[in-house]
DNA sequence: ACATGGTTTAACCAAGTGGTTAACAAATGT
DNA sequence: ACATTTGTTAACCACTTGGTTAAACCATGT
């Protein structure tokens, strides 16, 4: 069982180095580090990904791979804007609760190294604006929704969804909640957000 | 001058230190780029502040002493929440711009170190929701706005003006946007982030 | 049985890492 | 003038870092 064996070897290294990557970020890993807890001597780490560069750019794609889809769910979809908006809003919190780590580490990655989304945005997949423009033109023309540009819509749903968890610590800290307390407003903003969005935007 | 030439070194240093921790986080930043870029020895860094961590954490409560008042202008302020929300709005868009790296530095830290902030609150002046909320209670009461959480309105006033700049390479390249168009998408801000809570919150 | 190929290991390495030291320079107090 | 304190430096140190190497291991094909 030899590719068996090996399969396994270089999945236990990613899985260990999502683990350590996304919770201690590039600077802050250490390939040792990953290596223990792969349960596995360091130099099987440079066997299988060469560096720890290549070892963090596996890492950082696999992350991308799964938010992407999250994002084309707005900007793709063929409902309507109503609709992606509670969708995404409720979709989104609930998948981020099983990568907790997630957002904060595309983030904190890309700002240290922005020219690093480069190489991903010819992958395809990639989210992109285009279609969502169109949309909201046309929602906009028929008096669906109030005027708004696409990209400002496309940040303030981003923005409601994804900085509760990036901020966590300091939005913990303000208004003086616990883990519990915490996870409870979340599970509120599955549906309040949704609200809050389309209240703001919606004609009547 | 012994005092004056003292101090004069030591500003250097938290001055160089601001901008390398800054950039390139904890984990990231090395004692002797900073010692560079302040022209001095790097055993001065230790002379003046005995160790890296030591040194961090005087630019991390420098940067944190920076962004405290910003959000206490939404949490203690007199004024009513609409002019409130209109003001930071406006306000914090231009305050950020000319502190680029500091949300996306107190917010990266933070996560890599949760119990950090707990040092902080109990210095003066760390902002604290419990006026806001009955503030926030009040203007409900009197119908002034629809009813929700002080807890979610804070956080939705914070995701909208913060993230923009926290994730602002992942918008640059979804929107696909330079950093030209980027600004002017910024600047517009300044007005609708505030329109969009207000559209959303208040009654008419 | 034996050669072959990929897999795994322990030992090693050069280049940094944060931090220290001891000597020197400059200012201050007396 | 001299001793003392404070500021500054170059050289150094122990330790960690990512990465390499050469030898061993082990399943397979012949």
């Amino acid at each position: 069982m030899k590719k068996a064996k090996d399969k396994n070897t270089e999945e236990q290294i990613l899985s260990a180095a999502k683990s350590i990557f996304q919770s201690k970020g590039m600077d802050g890993a250490r390939m040792q580090e990953i290596a223990d807890k792969a349960g596995i001597n360091k130099a099987m780490l440079h066997y299988y990904y060469r560096s720890k560069q290549l070892l963090f750019e596996a890492v950082f794609k696999n992350a991308f791979s799964l938010l992407a889809p999250q994002l084309n769910a707005i900007l793709n979809d063929d409902s309507s804007i109503e609709e992606k908006v509670r969708n995404f809003t409720s979709n989104y919190i609930t998948f981020i609760s099983k990568h907790p780590y997630l957002p904060n580490f595309i983030i904190q990655e890309l700002n240290r190294n922005p020219e690093f989304i480069l190489n991903m945005k010819d992958t395809n997949g990639f989210p992109n604006i285009e279609k969502f423009k169109k949309q909201v033109a046309i929602e906009i023309e028929n008096g669906l929704i109030k005027p708004i540009t696409a990209e400002q819509l496309f940040i303030n749903i981003m923005a409601l969804n994804i900085f509760p968890f990036v901020a966590k610590p300091l939005i913990m800290a303000f208004t003086n909640t616990d883990a519990i307390a915490y996870k409870k407003i979340m599970d509120s903003r599955k549906t309040e957000v949704a609200d809050f969005i389309i209240n703001s935007i919606k004609n009547n």
